[in-house]
DNA sequence: TTCTTAAATAGTAATCGTTCCTAATAAGGA
DNA sequence: TCCTTATTAGGAACGATTACTATTTAAGAA
């Protein structure tokens, strides 16, 4: 087992205790939805962990998907990424990280921050409320298509 | 005519000048449409344009509008605010700014920045590749809401 | 001014991502 | 093991947006 699928499968444990916690239930779809999910480093949207939990599951439905995409986040085991395109796209990254968004081929990347490069919270953006989180999008075009625009 | 009146007035002749530069026509739908975003302070969506639009020009159908929105964009006059809602919603003011998005009222509140008060780009999000405009979001519950849940 | 032509529009149908509905299934406590 | 109720599969419905097509009209040329 590579370091990565052993990371999975703690984060599959997480989910577990998390549902027990809050009295949800642990269902094989539920693991295997967010499985997909936390093994991607694309944001995946939801078609595309549809796609790749029939696989494994070829009966699960759409709108189990939808529905347990959304019962993950409400449990803050997944989010959404901000985009302007029409589907959502999800990430089981909770570590704080903003993102790079490719307006040529929608490819999503993370940004990291280091330490000393930390975005200070606008010091105005409290007077609106109260504040749950700061996102960072960061539009442009990705080095992959500036290669291939030669 | 008020100070407001006057700076949206400037602004639709701006809209008709990038129109001539870029030889796109001056329609009075155009300019209606691009009236409606540019009057507004809260981030309409087509819909509302939609609505208010047909007060003066009752014929106008939806899908000039979506085609509006879209060709302004293009223009460089309007852009589309980032959230996970179903619905795209508009801002005419191209001053830069960031956003506070309530998450129970899903209202849009401006965030701008004071001169000491820069964000700074993250450093290595030009590593991923040409950058176009960063995009801070702010999400929260906004005052309004705060008072109303006591 | 009138003519010409292609861009833009109105009205409507279609698309597509997502959500709703309902009967059947199954997780988890007794 | 049985019971209860959350969860699911399958398909229908929904809502925002886009596509289609005949018609109109902006704007440059004559």
């Amino acid at each position: 087992m590579t370091n990565k699928e052993k990371l999975i499968e703690e984060k599959i444990e997480k989910l577990k205790d998390t549902c027990h916690q809050k009295g949800k239930r642990v269902t094989p779809q539920r693991i295997e939805i967010y499985r997909e999910v936390a093994k991607s480093c694309e944001h995946p949207d939801a078609e595309t962990i549809y796609e790749a939990v029939k696989e494994k599951m070829p009966n699960v439905s759409v709108d189990t998907v939808y529905r347990t995409l959304a019962s993950l986040e409400e449990l803050g085991m997944i989010f959404r990424v901000d985009n302007q395109l029409p589907k959502a796209r999800f990430d089981a990254d909770k570590t704080p990280h903003h993102h790079f968004l490719c307006t040529k081929c929608n490819e999503v990347y993370d940004i990291f921050l280091d330490g000393n490069d930390i975005i200070p919270t606008p010091k105005n953006a409290g007077t609106f409320g109260e504040i749950k989180d700061i996102n960072i999008q960061v539009r442009g075009i990705c080095k992959k298509c500036l290669a291939k625009n030669n």
